[in-house]
RNA sequence: GGGGGCGUAGCUCAGUUGGUUAGAGCGCCGGCCUGUCACGCCGGAGGUCGCGGGUUCGAGUCCCGUCGCUCCCGCCA
C-alpha cells in the first residue's frame, strides 16, 4: 500500500503493514475474521484486509471478550488496541505480521457472516461453478486477490509507458457496425428501426487507423473485445487488449515502442527471468518449419527435421505418394530416449489426427544405427541410415515420423511435439521462459474450397513485395510469442485506397461489397493518410501467464464459465416480452 | 457442431462383482481449554448419490436420455 488509510471510527491502519518497528503504537484496524482460535481463556483472530493478516489476541479481562467469543469465520470487525512484540517462540515467521500481534482493548462487530459454501483459506480445489456464483466470496482468497491486484498493476505500467512515450488514450464506440468477416459479431437490435443492429466490436482496429488519419500520431486504449465464438481456458467472450496506433512509422518503431512496454510490465514478474530487448525475431518460415507453427515454444527441443531426400525413391507407398507430390514431405521429430509403452505409441496417432494428422510412424534407433520399427522392413539400410543422420538419432532414440503435405504434416507434428513436451514435464515453469517476435508472415494463403485468397493477419495489413504474385507477398505483420503463446500482434497498415482496394479485391470482394463494408475506410484513406503501424497485446492472456496459471478466468474479477454463462447474475437470460416489442423481435 | 473427463454431506473426495443402515478428512454446531497461528481434545448434526426414465428381487454402481461444469478439435480475418 501506498499511503495509510485515512483515519476514521474504522482503521487508521492497514492490518498487514505492522512490524515490529509499530510497537507499542496504538493503532484501529479493520476487515474480516480469517480465523479464529478460541483456547477458552485467550482468543486469537486473524484479522484480513486487502493488505494482509495481522494477529488479534484477546484476554478474558477485556470488555469486549464476549464479542471475540461471538465471532465467526468472514464477521466483518473494526478493532483498536496496542501493538505488541510477540513473546519469545511465538514469532510466526509464515506471517509478514508475524513478529507482532495486535493486544485488543475494544472490538466490535460491523456485519455478521453465513458460513462461505467453500473453503477461502487456501489454495482450494473448489468446483469453478460454485466459485463463480459466489464470485465476491471466491476474490477474497489471496491468490485471486493477488491476480486482479497484479492485472491492474500491468494496466497502470502500460499507460505509464505509453503516457511517457506521448501516446494518448481515446476511447472507440462498443456500439459499432457488423463487418461480418473473422469471428461472429454480437449483435445488439437497434429500437428506433427494427431490422437494423450495432455489433460489439471485434478490436477497435479501423478505428484506431481513423486516429491516425487524424492526426492524433500516438493512441493507445484499454479496450473490451467481443467475439461471440465458442470459449476455451484462454477465450472469453468479452476480453481486453491493450491497443496501440502510431503514425509515419515503419516496423522498426513500432517493435521498439512495444518492447518497452512489455518488457517493463514483465518486470512486473521477475521470476520469469525474462531477456532484456530486444527480443529476437524469427521468420514466419523458420518458425513452421523448426516448430510446425506460427508461435514457437523454443524453451525445449523436439524440433521438426525434413527428412524428405532420405526415402527418395522408397517403394514404400504412404512415403512415395507423398513425396511424388509438389507440396508433400516427410517431417520427423527426435523425441530423444524416452520411454514410451506400445499403447502410448499407437496413440500417437490420435494425437496426430487431433491436429490435422492422418498417422505417426515412430522407430527407435539400435546399437548399430538399425531401426526397431513397424515400417523398419520397407527402407535400405542407406535411407535409414540417412534419415537417422539428418536426426541425428543415437542409439536408444525415438523417431516420429509425419508423411503428408507440407502443411499438415507440419501442423501434426508441431501439435505433438507440445503435446509430447506437456507429457514430458518440458512445459512447465522451471523450463523457464522465452520471448520472441514471429515476422515476415505470408499475406495471403490460398482458400482451395472458396476459390479465393484468405488473409493470414487482416486485410488492412500492408503487403510488400509484388501485389500482382499474391502468393509470393510478404505482410509488414509481426507477431509477439511468449513460451508458445501468442500475446500480440501488428502490422504496418496500407495507407493508400488504390493498395487497400487491390487487396480487398483479391479477397474476392468486388468495389461495391468493399464499398458497403469498409467504404468509411477507403473515403478516409483518399484524404491523406500517414504511413502507420500498431500491435495490440492480449491483456488477459500477459496477465494469466505472469500470475502462472492456465486459465485467464483466474485473472478476470468476473469470467463467463466455458459456456458464456454467468452463474452469478443469471446471465444471459430471457427478457421482458414487452422489451422485445420494443425492439420489434420475437423470438422462436 | 464433434470428442474426452467430471457430477455422492457445506467443501474435497472414497465407495469392491449390482446386495444389510452410503463413508473419510476438512468445515459447521455444542462442551472443555491462557500462547495458538491449518490450535488441540471430547461429543453431535448433516445425504433428492445432478435430474428423468429403464433393466433387476434389489441400482450411487448397469443401460438410455437430459442438464451442468471442465478440457480439447472445429471456430477464433
Amino acid at each position: 500500500m501506498n499511503r495509510a488509510p485515512a483515519p476514521n471510527e474504522y482503521r487508521d491502519t492497514w492490518a498487514g503493514e505492522l512490524r515490529a518497528s509499530d510497537v507499542d503504537k496504538t493503532v484501529r484496524v479493520a476487515g474480516w475474521v480469517h480465523r479464529r482460535r478460541d483456547h477458552g481463556g485467550l482468543i486469537f483472530i486473524d484479522l484480513r484486509d486487502r493488505s494482509g493478516l495481522v494477529q488479534l489476541v484477546l484476554h478474558p479481562e477485556s470488555a469486549d471478550f464476549a464479542v471475540a467469543e461471538s465471532l465467526r469465520s468472514e464477521h466483518v470487525i473494526t478493532a483498536s488496541g496496542k501493538v505488541v512484540a510477540r513473546g519469545e517462540g511465538t514469532v510466526n515467521p509464515k506471517l509478514a505480521t508475524g513478529e507482532i500481534e495486535l493486544s485488543v482493548e475494544s472490538l466490535s462487530r460491523l456485519a455478521e457472516a453465513e458460513t462461505p459454501p467453500f473453503p477461502l483459506d487456501e489454495d482450494s480445489d473448489t468446483d469453478e461453478l460454485l466459485r463463480l456464483t459466489h464470485r465476491a466470496l471466491d476474490l477474497r482468497r489471496e491468490p485471486m486477490q493477488r491476480n486482479i491486484a497484479l492485472r491492474a498493476k500491468v494496466v497502470s505500467t502500460m499507460r505509464r509507458v505509453l503516457e511517457d512515450r506521448d501516446f494518448l488514450e481515446i476511447e472507440t464506440p462498443i456500439l459499432g457496425k457488423s463487418t461480418p468477416e473473422g469471428a461472429r459479431d454480437f449483435l445488439v437490435p437497434n429500437r428506433r428501426e427494427a431490422g437494423t443492429w450495432y455489433a460489439l466490436p471485434q478490436s477497435p482496429q479501423l478505428f484506431k487507423q481513423l486516429l491516425m488519419f487524424s492526426g492524433f500520431e500516438r493512441y493507445y486504449q484499454i479496450a473490451r473485445c467481443f467475439r461471440d465464438e465458442d470459449l476455451r481456458a484462454d477465450r472469453q467472450p468479452e476480453f481486453t487488449q491493450l491497443d496501440i496506433e502510431m503514425a509515419f512509422v515503419t516496423e522498426e518503431e513500432v517493435i521498439e515502442a512495444m518492447e518497452a512496454v512489455i518488457s517493463e510490465v514483465l518486470k512486473l514478474a521477475p521470476e520469469m527471468n525474462l531477456p532484456a530487448p530486444p527480443y529476437e525475431r524469427m521468420p514466419y518460415s523458420e518458425a513452421v518449419a523448426r516448430f510446425g507453427t506460427d508461435r514457437p515454444d523454443r524453451r525445449f527441443g523436439l524440433e521438426l527435421k525434413d527428412v524428405s531426400d532420405a526415402f527418395r525413391g522408397t517403394e514404400f507407398k504412404a512415403f512415395s505418394g507423398v513425396l511424388d507430390s509438389d507440396t508433400g514431405a516427410v517431417l520427423a521429430i527426435n523425441v530423444g530416449a524416452r520411454e514410451m509403452s506400445r499403447k502410448d505409441l499407437d496413440g500417437l496417432n490420435d494425437l496426430a489426427k487431433r491436429h490435422g494428422g492422418k498417422a505417426v510412424a515412430w522407430a527407435f534407433v539400435e546399437e548399430g544405427g538399425t531401426w526397431r520399427s513397424p515400417i523398419a522392413k520397407f527402407f535400405t539400410p542407406e535411407q535409414i541410415s540417412a534419415a537417422t543422420s539428418t536426426l541425428e538419432g543415437s542409439a536408444g532414440d525415438l523417431l516420429l515420423f509425419a508423411a503428408d503435405d507440407r502443411k499438415v504434416a507440419q501442423g501434426a507434428l508441431g501439435g505433438l511435439r507440445l503435446e509430447l513436451a506437456d507429457r514430458f514435464g518440458l512445459r512447465s515453469a522451471d523450463a523457464g521462459h522465452d520471448i520472441l517476435w514471429v515476422v515476415d508472415f505470408p499475406m495471403f494463403e490460398f482458400n482451395e474450397d472458396e476459390g479465393r485468397w484468405d488473409a493470414l493477419h487482416h486485410p488492412f495489413t500492408a503487403p510488400s513485395g509484388d501485389l500482382d504474385d499474391p502468393g509470393s507477398l510478404l505482410s509488414r505483420a509481426y507477431d509477439i510469442v511468449l513460451d508458445g503463446t501468442e500475446i500480440g500482434g501488428g502490422s504496418i497498415r496500407i495507407n493508400t485506397v488504390e493498395v487497400q482496394q487491390k487487396v480487398l479485391g483479391l479477397l474476392g470482394m468486388d468495389p461495391e461489397e468493399a464499398q458497403a463494408r469498409f467504404g468509411f475506410l477507403l473515403d478516409a484513406l483518399k484524404f491523406g493518410a500517414p504511413p502507420h503501424g500498431g500491435l495490440a497485446f492480449g491483456l488477459d492472456r500477459i496477465v494469466a501467464m505472469m500470475a502462472g496459471t492456465d486459465s485467464i478466468r483466474d485473472v478476470m474479477a468476473f469470467p463467463k464459465t466455458a459456456s458464456g454463462s454467468d452463474p452469478m447474475t443469471g446471465a444471459p437470460a430471457p427478457v421482458d416480452p414487452k422489451q422485445l416489442r420494443e425492439l420489434g423481435l420475437r423470438v422462436g
